[in-house]
DNA sequence: ATAAAAACTTACTATTTGGTCAGCAAATAT
DNA sequence: ATATTTGCTGACCAAATAGTAAGTTTTTAT
């Protein structure tokens, strides 16, 4: 009973933050920033109070820590777009992605789209930065396959609109969705579903199927 | 100098209650619900706190009236869909009153938007009644002319999914696409540029095209 | 002109909330 | 063993906020 497996110090640290971040997202999602209040992230997380603000600042700084969480995700989610995969395989891999990102992290997808409809005051520069040179790179990609008649002549810029709104879709509506379908939860194959469907339509819609 | 041309009475508390509401929608998008305090609410309509809730009892009250505005523009914006149009006709005037609700009311669907991601809450109710039920009667339209042949057989519900979050993603998500596009504003252009990619696109997805 | 109703305002209050502080407890290093 | 760092906590406070109460002014009806 002397050595445990797992790291040796800062253990308590990380762990403490961890369950914070989990508790904070979750009532940032059902109460927006304003309405989540340092006391209702605690009880969350099973902690006292200033326990929270020991380990953060203040609110802001568990907002920020929240943000960076969820861009950090979509970064790794949503992998890169291999050029050599051409058109057709290109979008099958972008979609599956994304989507498997709205079904897996939908509390990441729903914060992310409350502060760009907010106005994304703490996202405007990673707008006006990454964002914006994500979407030019890889619209430059499919340009090129447009330009050699390897897909319809689609504006690349709105076709990434397309997908990534069809996609999160699912994440940030999941309330509205499933009442509709009158399903309490997603089922594994919900996800298979929604991408076979949207791969379909996209593909088709770029002339590729 | 005596009579005016404007209605006689109640004409006052429909003017005031009319800028409150607007005052309230933008400041309900722009810092949420617990966020939007009453007096940032009566600020933003030039008139003293005490007089916002003279008219309205309490900050929820107001609320649930932009709500109802919303919906109310939700309702009617959208139209109905005749069965006689055929799928290519129903799909791009549904297409078509969509995008053009986004970019003329886009602080409706914003609040909508947020409202569905906080777990609609105050949408429950119409949900499960007004909004399944019209899903399902639309979906029964496609599946009929599906199993006529005139389109592919797509699932309905999704194709509804699809429009929606494609068509919202231009109000919701303004802000980025904005930034993306490095506009200060939406043009008279884009209104018709989008109409006409979302209906390419999805037209042909469902094999109309 | 006058009465009644509607519109508006000022001053106040109870509660909530973010954040601090001073001290205690446990873990870790020497 | 002891010192030091890290983790933890209860009590407190100033500011903000929703809502009220009690009055005054303006508009409308008669």
């Amino acid at each position: 009973m002397t050595t445990s497996p797992t790291k040796k110090t800062g253990n308590i640290r990380a762990q403490s933050q961890h369950k914070i971040l989990m508790a904070a997202s979750t009532e940032f999602v059902l109460q927006g920033y304003k309405g989540a209040t340092v006391q209702s992230i605690a009880d969350r997380a099973e902690l006292p109070k200033a326990n929270i603000l020991y380990y953060f600042k203040n609110k802001e700084n568990i907002y920020h820590a929240v943000l960076e969480n969820t861009l950090e995700m979509w970064d790794k989610g949503i992998g890169d777009i291999d050029p050599a995969d051409g058109p057709k395989v290109a979008i099958e891999k972008f979609i599956d992605a994304k989507v498997r990102l709205s079904f897996n992290y939908p509390e990441s997808s729903k914060i992310y789209a409350m502060e760009i409809i907010q106005g994304a005051q703490h996202l405007k520069e990673f707008a006006r930065t990454y964002l914006r040179q994500w979407v030019r790179e890889k619209a430059k990609l499919f340009q090129h396959w447009i330009d050699n008649g390897e897909m319809l002549d689609v504006d690349p810029v709105h076709l990434i609109f397309l997908i990534w709104s069809s996609t999160q879709h699912y994440a940030d509506f999941e309330t509205q969705i499933l009442t509709i379908m009158n399903q309490a939860d997603y089922e594994d194959d919900d996800v298979e579903t929604v991408i076979k469907f949207l791969t379909d339509m996209i593909l088709r819609g770029c002339g590729l199927k």
